[in-house]
DNA sequence: ATAATTTTTGCAACCGGTTGCATTAATTGT
DNA sequence: ACAATTAATGCAACCGGTTGCAAAAATTAT
């Protein structure tokens, strides 16, 4: 069917290996033969095969792009970015979508049996043992938006989600609030965990701060949604600091629901900054998540160790800011801090 | 580094070709030769490199998903589709983002040097020769939330937008409004000239209303707002059909900005019916894209083509319904039809 | 038990490339 | 003009599998 490097050297008259080498660069050719096999391949239409060439070259160029965040807005912009900066290094993405049927063990094999170059795994919420898998595969693995430990055991490259609940206490204590929530995803998410970590230990240097926590049973609009009427039904706080943006909107929902308004009766500070928080019928404040540069940093990772197998596992924090919008009160120009 | 056949045929003492045939089905291999053969590989951890096997049997399982829209929403539930739905066939999903500058020659051959068995197109704004590119190379492609034709070129699966205009049109009409305007995305995009084609030529039967057009420029959030301020800015319409969910938003935040309501003041449908459409502080009334039928189906007709590469292009059309939510005002039950 | 038939197995060539090595051609030096 | 180098080319083996064909083994028939 498609013309192969065979009918190539056939139509311009020379060996295999020439034609070959005129499509591997660093190859040894002299212009006219490189000329001659130019234009019969043009000719013919051909373009080498990379998957044959894999086979003793040990290169596919081909990354898996293993995710099972198929629903939080903020993953199109993530796979936007992940397969752009791919394609511009030449490489291409293997998507794998992780639903709660697949086990590990069969995504490995799977990504294996393509011979992957390297797996990039995009998730927050994923089970911990999951990129090592990858890693014991002799596979390089760098986990973006995974949980940084001091320690790392494969590259991970997110934010630092203690200092991310720490920021968001901060923020909530400079505006003077003194009844201040923690609404976090499910329970079990290390994010979520660490988020409230710091969260709750930045807020101890204030006791006479009141500090509540409770948590969605998913990162969805509707279990925030659920949660903020189970809260405002009872005693609640001025200000809520939600794991997500999602989460946040579900709140702002039951909140606006309930006649009371936004940022003078009730706060919501989010995290992420995912498009749709800017929307101005949104205008959340949230803590923005910087996309743009774990997933450069993650690919730039994920480069380096294609070209050095060996490199140590390495964590790359990127800090967080506060994207001021509408949901939190502004800041109080009296008082200390 | 990892096992190959060579390794497995070797630790069982057999020949290379009995090995193979025991991870091929429908080979003809004994019980006992099997069992002894799986045994071997499982000590090795060996499994079958598809990329080699597809040098001879020229088949990869690879199927590349072109799309150029990482921007709306939507689109993020029909990767989660797309995905899931190919790895539920045995089939991996090389994902190749339609950026801007890299022109569709490119995409053909490098989708070709993978030697993919087939190509999805997943957009409705890409250039209509771009698919056919595919076909010409000899790679089965269909065409999902493609443009229907009566005489189409290669598969495509779609909605019809014409309907989709007249739909539009006959809600508002049944909703008493007496005028209208059509919002729509980029005048070039063929969807939205097809909706508009529709609207108006289901209002024509009815002079006594007024319609007027506009169109947006971008499918943005940003640009159904500054379409819709200037809309306001006039002599405005009393309802408007907007050609994608993202515009109604955006209309949406700029009808809320000048103190109006909806849909006491003015009327807003929307096309899609993305997540986001439901979630109740936005609760937008809109045409809902059956996404997952179109994704389903285009699938299908993808295994069919890898069956039968013969298949002649056939159009498939699904339906579309209105979701009633609150940004139109209710049925009018008095009057004709 | 022997012949005829069917099933299982291995050999060897092939899929579309790459690459070490030896050979030939082109350069350079003198 | 001739030897010494260096660059360009082709041969053949290999990457990790598959598969047509013939030989060997197992079944079935007589």
């Amino acid at each position: 069917m498609a013309p192969t490097l065979k009918d190539v050297s056939e139509r311009a008259g020379v060996s295999r290996s020439a034609v070959s080498r005129t499509f591997t660069d660093g190859a040894s050719v002299s212009a006219k033969m490189r000329k001659r096999v130019e234009k019969a391949a043009d000719d013919l239409g051909y373009s080498p095969n990379v998957l044959a060439s894999s086979l003793t070259t040990g290169r596919t160029k081909l990354i898996g792009l293993v995710s099972n965040n198929f629903h939080n807005p903020i993953f199109l912009e993530v796979f936007d970015l992940f397969t752009r900066a791919l394609q511009g290094k030449g490489l291409r993405p293997l998507l794998v979508n992780l639903t709660d049927e697949t086990d590990p063990e069969n995504s490995v094999r799977l990504l294996r049996q393509y011979s992957v170059d390297g797996v990039v795994v995009a998730s927050s919420t994923l089970p911990p043992g999951f990129g090592k898998a990858f890693r014991d595969a002799g596979v390089p693995v760098v986990h973006a938006f995974g949980r940084m430990t001091s320690a790392p055991q494969i590259h991970v490259v997110g934010i630092d989600n203690i200092e991310a609940g720490r920021l968001a206490a901060r923020s909530l204590m400079a505006r003077g609030y003194r009844r201040v929530g923690f609404m976090g995803g499910p329970e079990a998410a290390s994010s979520t965990q660490d988020r409230l970590e710091g969260f709750v230990a930045e807020l101890a240097t204030r006791p006479e701060i009141n500090v509540s926590q409770s948590f969605a049973s998913a990162y969805s609009f509707d279990a925030g949604r659920r949660e903020m009427q189970a809260l405002l039904a009872g005693n609640r706080a001025e200000a809520y600091f939600c794991g997500d943006d999602v989460l946040s909107i579900g709140a702002l929902s039951a909140i606006q629901d309930r006649q009371l308004s936004v940022p003078q009766d009730i706060g919501i500070i989010g995290l992420n900054d995912m498009e749709i928080a800017g929307w101005n019928n949104i205008n959340l404040t949230t803590i923005r998540l910087p996309i743009s540069e774990i997933v450069h940093s993650s690919i730039e990772l994920m480069t380096a160790m294609l070209r050095d197998p060996g490199r140590l596992p390495e964590a790359r924090i990127f800090a967080c800011h506060i994207v001021e919008r509408g949901t939190l009160r502004p800041l109080q120009t009296t008082g200390a801090d």
